[in-house]
Formats: structure tokens, C-alpha cells, sequence
DNA sequence: CCGGGACTTGAAGAATTCTGCAATTCGCCA
DNA sequence: TGGCGAATTGCAGAATTCTTCAAGTCCCGG
């Protein structure tokens, strides 16, 4: 498998690793959505939230089209879903594990 | 949905978003390896190979034993595949999407 | 044609992340 | 016990990414 291509996949996560990135994209879900209603339901400046929807273009992960005078955004591919809900099911296994262990050790004695 | 769980998510994604990282989990995916072995396979410095394992391990995705005098990494969940392969599906898509359009555009005139 | 909302772009400084070198730890075995 | 291979840690400089502010584009209504 060729380095690039590592790269290409790693870029791909890095895009997604970023808490309003995430939250734009879990919006989109549910279909196109104006910028507009991302800005009034994410804390986040205007040219900010640019910025980041400028990011997830970028990849590819979710297009955008003008409607009148707004612009609406778009996951590029109903795919996107199914990674964010692979992240989840990984961070509640994570945290179930570390709970799991905290537990054992308040279960049992230091020397044990 | 709490702001900080978006960072948790968000720190996830940024784990998987290095080339080396990337690469350490689908080697992981046949199962445990010694960092010695993954050091064969990957065209990197140990100590820089050390620090990606670091990360990985911070979050939880991969843990770390010792046998003897090797250290053996595995994914910490299986759920790690379902991402890997998650991601592999979107990107592409993505590309066959450029590529779609790139095969459209050379299809039709300039003014069209 | 002008005003104003809706977004985007450019750029700079702050904050993070990456990389490689040197030094260190740990366990094994002669 | 001394030497070694296996890995990790501590750092410093380089490279990226984030955030914000100021300025600019596009489009609709008047």
C-alpha cells in the first residue's frame, strides 16, 4: 500500500477532528442545511464557522450549493454517517473499559 | 448534546489523523504485534514511532503488554476496524467523485 | 443603482503537533 | 554484575492548525 495513500486516509480523520467540524457534520445528517441554521445552533463566530465548512470542502466530505441568497451545505456521501457512528460505538467502548478498570480497582485492595 | 463530548469525539478523530498512526491500526487489525514489528513495516524513526503509539494509547484505541522482553500492541476494541473501513469507503467515494467530475468537465465544451 | 444581509477570504499571532536527537529505563543473558 | 537490544521519555526547533479581525463578494429588495 502506497505512503500517499496513508496520507490521504490520515487527512481524511484530521478533518473530522475538530469539535465544530463534528457538529456540522452530525447536523448534516439529517440533510442540507443552510449556513444560517449551523451558525444559530453552533457557538461560533461567522468567519469561524467559514473556516471550518472551508476544511470539510476541502476533503470532500460535504459539498455546497447557493439557494437564493444562502448557501446550503451538504454531506457529500451518506458514508460520513457510518464513521461517526463507528466513532461512537469506539469512544463508548473506550470509556465502558475505563470504567470497567476503575472500578476493578476500587474493587479490590492496592496490594492485591 | 454537552460541548465537551464533541471534543471527545473530535480527539478520536485527530488520533486516526496521522499517516503513521494509520498505519500502526491496520497492521494492528491481524492481531497483536512487538513494536519491533511494526518498525519493520513502517519507515520510521523508533522514538518517533514510540510517541504515535503514545497517542494511540492515550485514547484508549490500542493497549500495550509485555511479553518478555518485547512490548505487543493491540487495538483495544475490534470496533477500530469498522472506522478504518468506514473511512476507506468515504474516501473513495470522494475520489470517485473527482473524478466523475473531472471526466464530465473534460466531456463537455468550455461554455457549456 | 444602492443598502444590507449572508458568507467567504486573507492574514497574523497564538496554540498545537511533529520530528529527531540524546539520554534513560527495563529485562534478559553471558 | 556488566553489556545489550528493545522501547520510551525529554526536549527543542520546525511545521501545522486555530482563532479572530478586517475587508471583500454575491445576491435580493427597494
Amino acid at each position: 500500500m502506497s505512503v500517499p495513500l496513508y496520507q490521504a486516509k490520515a487527512e481524511m480523520f484530521r478533518t473530522l477532528g475538530h469539535p465544530v467540524r463534528i457538529r456540522v457534520l452530525e447536523l448534516l445528517q439529517a440533510g442540507p442545511r443552510p449556513v444560517r441554521d449551523l451558525l444559530s445552533e453552533i457557538d461560533v463566530e461567522p468567519s469561524n464557522l467559514s473556516q471550518q465548512l472551508a476544511v470539510l470542502r476541502r476533503t470532500g466530505v460535504v459539498v455546497s450549493f447557493r439557494d437564493g441568497s444562502l448557501v446550503m451545505y451538504a454531506l457529500s456521501t451518506p458514508d460520513v454517517a457510518d464513521l461517526l457512528a463507528a466513532g461512537r460505538r469506539i469512544l463508548s467502548a473506550v470509556l465502558t473499559d475505563r470504567d470497567g478498570l476503575l472500578a476493578e480497582l476500587r474493587a479490590h485492595s492496592p496490594s492485591e
